[in-house]
DNA sequence: CAGTTTACGTCAGTCTTGTTGACATTCCAA
DNA sequence: TTGGAATGTCAACAAGACTGACGTAAACTG
């Protein structure tokens, strides 16, 4: 329907770069990469019977510790059921604890316990390796290139939200 | 445990954009705009009480059409039996036709129906648009670090497929 | 203070999408 | 020609998402 072709006529300027089908090799690059890009992790949690959803979980208690179970929702796009279940297994497992709030009794601030932490580790650590890997392969200027386009990608809601995330952990 | 920091002492260069933080945030930004990317075709598709596996197998048929089941199978990285649940209902629906390879009866071919590809071309519109957006905000230059990172992140074995279906469609 | 809202947990049920296991058909090679 | 390998189908199950309803405790508000 649209083309980045007419877009190239109408401004003048080279901007094959945004043609469907340079647009539909991204489509497909995105797809694949990220499958690369939880397999390791994916490994890891397989063998512990936890999956995408627990690293998300963990990933995130460990970025924001004592964060409460509605910021962690909020986050991670999720219903409260489906958030619980995970919770209630990493508790159970004793990776995760969570306190009632000393000023707000109503909210639980959630925290990575030791084994917690240990776990945490062990999957970011598979996942910084190829991330690693992939940036070290290409380079500084590619790194950021390709930052500006995933934040470019994001929901603006969510670029907010992650924007206050990284602000509180300065 | 490794740290980027470290390289960068050893070499001597600035390798600032391969410090844990730095890659840290190179995997929240990957999440986050993960889920951007699959926003718009997920709500077409929820509309039909379609999921992402439909999309993916859409996309593929599209891109490859007359491809084999086991073809697909190897691209999208399930079992057949997950694959088959989905076109199963694709079929029913109309929107893919499966024809008995002649040369090899065993084998089924996969074509995407005038409704297919109508459907498609809805889905691939939407996630194009908010693609192209992407691109434009961030440029040429960013967009090419963007995919020079994404297909060092991808794993080998999947950059050898890919680049067969690329080469094959031209 | 009474009533409402908020935060959290839980139970029950459903849907999508992944998994194994069993099985039929077809092809190919010993 | 016959046994194994490849291709695809059916059945059953599990993880993880969803909705809806309900309960409890704490906080807020008129």
């Amino acid at each position: 329907m649209a083309d980045g072709r007419i877009a190239q006529v109408q401004t003048g300027e080279s901007l094959l770069f945004l043609t469907d089908e340079q647009l539909r090799q991204g489509i497909e690059t995105m797809f694949f990469a990220y499958r690369g890009f939880t397999a390791d992790p994916d490994r890891i949690l397989s063998d512990l019977s936890y999956g995408r959803a627990h690293h998300r979980a963990i990933h995130f208690i460990n970025r924001a510790p004592g964060t409460t179970v509605n910021n962690l929702l909020t986050i991670l796009g999720v219903t409260k059921q489906s958030l619980n279940r995970v919770l209630r297994a990493l508790i159970a497992d004793g990776l995760v604890e969570s306190r009632v709030g000393t000023v707000d009794k109503r909210e639980r601030h959630l925290y990575l316990t030791d084994s917690g932490h240990a776990l945490e580790s062990q999957l970011s650590d598979a996942q910084r390796a190829r991330m690693r890997a992939a940036y070290r392969e290409a380079g500084p200027e590619a790194v950021a290139g390709f930052r500006k386009v995933l934040e470019a990608m994001m929901d603006p809601d969510m670029h907010r939200c992650y924007s206050r995330l990284r602000d509180s952990a300065g």
